[in-house]
DNA sequence: CGCGGGATTGAGCCGAATCAATGCAGGTGG
DNA sequence: CCACCTGCATTGATTCGGCTCAATCCCGCG
């Protein structure tokens, strides 16, 4: 009897993650190479021009791309969610680390397996090449973010997408939404760091959010906005 | 007789453009639906969030693409050269505006025939993912920059990239190669919005450098570097 | 010659960084 | 159970890099 019996079938996964565009017949060669594995927080999962031996699905927790100068400046330079792909296809060293944010559980698989994979069935890369067209346009959005925006809008705009990311808002029927509730994924460090700011300045302005009434929190962690419309007046000021 | 004969054959960016994949008897298809433009220093290619029916290969110039506030604060988010692609596929609609920063002739073809075409040619699929990918790396690298460098380092790191672009050093043997002479394609108020700061300061840095010797020029365009290390360890201080 | 757009230079100001102290919760060991 | 530590977060005082505002320069062009 197969001892990895179908473990794809219950994924939580399954269908929004690269995977999603496997037939059953390939979802099965998928199942044969890829194994489980769990990352505590603040753990290394790949390191800065080290070479990769393996891609992954995140099936839970937060994963964070970081960038650093030599004397130790450090910016974040992406935030990977479940059901996001790590790993740089078609490049056998990353350039970046990747680190667990959050306890992380991934899905992982050889990256030469992997690579044959997409090779044979031009759908996986192709929904690949979705991925990263999204990733690119986050990344030129942060752009924009990190080279124009005042500390009180950073922050803001970083709320905002925390919980657009892991509330579903902001896609279909988000209009009607206005009210959300959230934990923060990430210390007042890694924020400042995908902020390119410093961690007072990140603390003091999520005070200010807190006075104007804009935003309310129990602990340090969790966050809710009463009018997400209004936060979004706040943050973007985005033309269109 | 054919009154396009061959375009492609004599094309200067025949093998370094996406093109480079097709053979014989693809490019021959390819040909059959490009058309050039031609496009003057600051005219509009693509507007943010207006459907674009083309997109098309750089043959000579440079095209930056912009995201912008409502207040008029402007973000440069990327810059293209020949050979790049202009356009982003699969979405309908372009996420910013694409503008031409210096006089620009383009090789244009309709958006539904270059996907159908990249759609029987996986080969093709596969060149844009890779040139994206490389599009997103050094998306990451900015972000690094506007997050967390000076601007000393932020205008340093600009020339770097310029000449690496511009003169192809920075491959093979680029160790050896370390005076540089080119063209700024861009002026003060666009290296400003490139780099998040505003063109005063841009200015100022550049007097610095020149008054520090570690660049020289001509005229308020022409750049020269009598070494680039020195000007590398001025911009960088990378780690790795 | 005067005009206009880009670039430079200067003076003063302000937002975010820095430096430093304090607060707070969870965990550990006496 | 309490005292103490340790890591994260907040708050305050001060500094400073880059922005703002304003004047001037430079050069090509009508």
């Amino acid at each position: 009897m197969d001892l990895k019996p179908m473990r794809c079938e219950s994924c939580a996964i399954r269908n929004r993650a690269v995977c999603g565009v496997l037939s059953e017949s390939e979802i099965t060669k998928m199942n044969a190479i890829s194994r489980p594995k769990f990352v505590a927080a603040g753990q290394t999962i790949m390191a800065d021009h080290e070479p990769t031996e393996f891609f992954a699905n995140i099936i839970n927790g937060v994963i964070k791309l970081t960038k650093m100068l030599s004397d130790g400046r450090q910016q974040i330079v992406g935030l990977l969610f479940a059901p996001d792909f790590v790993g740089r296809a078609y490049s056998a060293e990353s350039k970046y680390f990747a680190e667990a944010a959050s306890d992380v559980e991934l899905c992982t698989f050889p990256r030469y397996e992997f690579e044959k994979l997409m090779a044979a069935h031009p759908g996986l890369e192709h929904r690949m090449f979705e991925k990263t067209l999204d990733e690119l346009d986050a990344c030129r959005e942060w752009m924009l973010l990190l080279g124009r925006k005042s500390a009180e809008e950073k922050v803001s705009s970083f709320l905002l997408m925390i919980a657009e990311r892991t509330q579903n808002i902001g896609c279909a029927h988000s209009d009607e939404v206005n009210f959300v509730q959230f934990d923060l994924p990430l210390t007042r460090a890694d924020i400042a760091d995908y902020l390119g700011l410093t961690i007072e300045t990140v603390s003091r302005q999520i005070t200010r959010l807190k006075t104007r009434g804009i935003i309310t929190m129990k602990g340090n962690r969790e966050i809710a906005i009463p009018d997400v419309n209004l936060l979004r007046q706040v943050a973007d000021q985005e033309l269109f």
